[in-house]
RNA sequence: GUCCCCAUCGUCUAGUCUGGCCUAGGACAUCAGAUUUUCAUUCUGACGACUGGGGUUCGAAUCCCCAUGGGGACGCCA
């Protein structure tokens, strides 16, 4: 049975990139049938805060990925190491330092891996030290308890960054020493920022929460992810999770690194929003507008109409509240470029004019209606329609992009958008 | 410096394992047109790559070697 893991450690947010080589491991797992563990790395206690893990685990469900059995703390097993380490000096594998064990390089042998990915990968243990298993301060290394845990829980395949690679030599170093199983190695390649330098924060941001906070939808991200050294196969693009473990195979991984793609991401986002129904965003929606400081009043069948007649026309759902300030007062945004076009001249300013004493007579603000009397309109002076919605637009929001021009009127209601074309014609 | 991984459009990738179907396919981005007498959508098209050099072979993006470039690791961090 495959039972593979993810060994978070809670000294930090999850990184994007960990969201991604937990991600794989989940499919894996679930693809094969098998468990998808979790593992908490606290051995560094001081740095360790249990508000990092209700994070990490947070964003792991967020994305749509759940675990079986209890999660084990490495802290609480330091024993367990201690003991493993204990039996390497009786049998002369490794040796004391004071209070630090120390596990002694075999000279001269070629550690051969046949990586799920890479394929055969051999290092020669004489390019490699003496390595530390349980620090001066009584805590385990790395390497050590990686493999002292990995066995306990019997993981079948390692599935990790290529970060790990060179690692792998030492750990199977370990397994054998312990007289322990070696699992099934997969190194996944890293992903790099769009420079190809470390993904940093000005690259779009290295954490999940920074994305959930920006208004990209799990699934977006998930799909975006899965894409990023692996490829579904055939044109296929736009994918979920349940898809991916009905056909994921790790042989289809490739072994280059990738560099994430924010516009990419960006547009995978804008799909799925457009596909979204407007009620599961209206949560999202009101979080992002109490975050940016607008406590909107708005009744919750009003903020629908807008969700629905933008979600089609943002990428993110933090675009939202920029692109409809002209709904909720006075101060919104104006577009200046947009101004000097289309109101700074005369004779848009008259058509201006013209058309709020026509509205100023119309009763049934509908859509329907407004487009009808702006389309007659236009007839009546031989004008281009553009000729009046252009400097109407600009005048009602501000803007020279955004929903349709009518409606939009509508939903602004009469007496506002005539009060802001007096004004911009004035 | 030593060891390891990797190398197809600007980016993500298909094709590489099992050489010929590749005048190298798709997507994002960019640009241009069409549709919508507004915004967005949608549609069409354009631009655009096998890192270089040697081999092997009738034939190489695909196999081998070298060089170059990128990345990772060499911690009593994880």
């Amino acid at each position: 049975m495959v039972r593979v893991r993810f060994a978070p450690s809670p000294t930090g947010y999850l990184h994007i990139g960990s969201a991604r080589t937990a991600l794989f491991n989940w499919v894996y797992a679930r693809r094969h049938g098998g468990k998808f563990l979790l593992r908490i790395e606290d051995t560094d206690i001081a740095r360790s805060e249990s508000r990092f893990l209700d994070e990490i685990m947070t964003d792991l469900k967020w994305l749509g990925i759940n675990w079986d059995e209890e999660p084990i703390n490495q802290s609480k097993r330091f024993d367990v190491y201690r003991a493993a380490a204990e039996n390497l000096v009786k049998s002369g594998k490794a040796y004391r330092e004071g209070e630090a064990y120390i596990f002694r390089m075999p000279a001269g042998r070629v550690i051969e891996i046949d990586d799920m990915i890479h394929g055969k990968v051999s290092f020669n243990t004489d390019d490699i030290k003496d390595q530390v298993m349980i620090k001066s301060d009584g805590s385990p290394a790395y390497n050590f308890c990686c493999v002292v845990d990995d066995a306990y829980l019997k993981i079948t395949h390692i599935i990790r960054g290529d970060d790990h690679l060179s690692n792998t030599p030492k750990q199977v170093l370990f397994y054998e020493a312990l007289g322990l199983k070696t699992p099934e190695f997969g190194h996944m390649p890293l992903i790099m920022g769009s420079d190809g330098a470390k993904l940093s924060k000005r690259h779009g941001g290295v954490s999940v929460e920074e994305y959930k906070a920006e208004g990209y939808l799990p699934a977006a991200l998930v799909n975006y992810l899965l894409l990023l050294g692996w490829s579904p196969g055939g044109d296929r693009e736009i994918l979920g999770l349940d898809e991916a473990v009905k056909i994921f195979d790790i042989k289809n991984m490739t072994g280059v690194q990738a560099k994430f793609d924010l516009q990419k991401l960006k547009w995978m986002n804008g799909e799925y929003l457009a596909k979204e129904k407007a009620e599961n965003l209206l949560p999202l929606i009101k979080r992002q507008m109490a975050d940016a400081a607008k406590s909107a009043n708005c009744p919750d069948d009003a903020l629908l109409r807008l969700i629905d007649l933008y979600r089609v026309r943002i990428k993110t759902l933090r675009e939202f509240v920029p692109a409809t300030d002209h709904f909720f007062g006075d101060g919104y945004s104006v577009d200046e470029a947009g101004v000097e076009k289309h109101l700074k001249p005369p004779e848009s300013k008259k058509i201006l004019l013209d058309f709020a004493d026509l509205l100023d007579k119309v009763d049934d603000f509908s859509h329907a209606r407004l487009e009808e009397a702006c389309r007659l309109m236009a007839e009546t002076k031989k004008i281009k329609a553009g000729r009046i919605i252009h400097p109407t637009r600009v005048a009602i929001s501000g803007k020279t992009t955004g929903a349709g021009l009518f409606e939009m009127m509508e939903i602004l209601g009469k007496s506002k958008v005539i009060e802001r074309m007096r004004r911009a014609g004035a």
